[in-house]
DNA sequence: GCTATTTGACCGCC
DNA sequence: GGCGGTCAAATAGC
């Protein structure tokens, strides 16, 4: 795996880091000395566009150059097929282990209206749930949908968090060598979201929570898209992962079904219900186009299936 | 009939 | 032995 050791593109990466967090500082001043006029929302939606952008793209570069470094070998990742045949087995049990793994929050806000469902842009097909010690909502096991037809290791794990009914919790396992991991990077334009670094990812909480307390101030919620963007590859592979993470809390009750639809046309359904009285959680994907998509919630984008969970 | 989801059972690790 | 993760048969939806 190459690795990132060259001072000088550590320079010009600080640089461009500096740039894009200058700028986004800029919007953010701009967009703080319009909550008290009468500017248009629309203006005011670019701005707050224009400061996730900066600090998605900031964060984008910061996690591509911590994952070179963090990301193991792996036997088959980037769609690179195990070699040894005789150690094909032992391989396929180390690749279990030493496959990128990165941690994703997603948090629902109460009376924001989202325009898109949680979605990843890839599909995830269900292949368990179960209650977890400790956890109030059962955890849902999900694998790329083309892990048979082109053998892609790709998994999820989602779980909603105990303390906060909002958040979801998404846990990444392996990179996509699948089709859809050249198609997701260019469907997915804006919200590409990262890796879990704790604080990368709590910069940006921090982000869309006070963006969401200005916005609140003067917008009451009207058609305000809240959209959380995670760097989900950990990995400086091409498969870099993306999650849309919009979510319109119209229509969406948490505790019943949500669901999600991915730009690549996948819709999933996740309906998260507390272990202790539910019975279960469904999950869809299906090929349509996402036409409405919070009908639907999912996570991973990700959710009519997204961590759906009930027992 | 095909595909996806559900869910109990099984397996491996600690 | 308990727990997390996965398998696979049964079931449901299109």
């Amino acid at each position: 795996m190459e690795r990132k050791s060259n001072s000088g593109e550590w320079e010009k990466m600080k640089k461009e880091i500096s740039e894009l967090m200058t700028e986004g500082r800029d919007y953010a001043h701009e967009l703080k000395s319009q909550l008290g006029s009468s500017s248009s929302q629309e203006s005011r939606e670019h701005l707050a566009t224009k400061i996730l952008e900066s600090y998605h793209k900031s964060l984008t570069i910061m996690n591509h150059s911590g994952e070179l470094d963090q990301v193991s070998p792996l036997p088959h990742g980037g769609g690179s097929p195990k070699s040894d045949d005789s150690d094909q087995d032992q391989i396929i049990k180390s690749s279990k282990k030493s496959m990128p793994r990165w941690t994703e929050r997603v948090r629902i806000t109460p009376g924001v209206e989202i325009d898109r469902t949680l979605d990843d842009g890839f599909s995830w097909r269900k292949y368990g749930q179960k209650d977890i010690l400790g956890a109030r909502f059962p955890r849902g096991y999900y694998r790329c949908t083309y892990r048979k037809s082109q053998g892609c290791e790709a998994t999820k794990q989602v779980q909603r968090s105990n303390e906060n009914h909002m958040l979801f919790e998404i846990i990444y396992r392996g990179i996509h060598s699948c089709s859809q991991a050249a198609n997701v990077r260019s469907a997915i334009p804006v919200q590409v979201l990262e890796p879990n670094q704790t604080q990368e990812h709590e910069n940006l909480e921090m982000l869309n929570e006070s963006l969401d307390t200005g916005l609140h101030n003067y917008n009451h919620q009207e058609h305000l898209h809240q959209t959380l963007q995670y760097p989900l590859s950990s990995t400086p592979t091409l498969e870099s992962n993306n999650m849309m993470l919009q979510l319109r809390d119209q229509n969406v009750d948490f505790f019943g079904s949500t669901s999600f639809s991915s730009d690549l046309g996948a819709n999933v359904n996740y309906d998260f219900l507390p272990s202790h009285n539910v019975g279960s959680v469904t999950h869809s994907i299906s090929n349509s186009p996402p036409e409405s998509p919070f009908e639907c919630f999912d996570p991973n984008n990700p959710f009519r299936g997204f961590g759906g969970f009930d027992s």
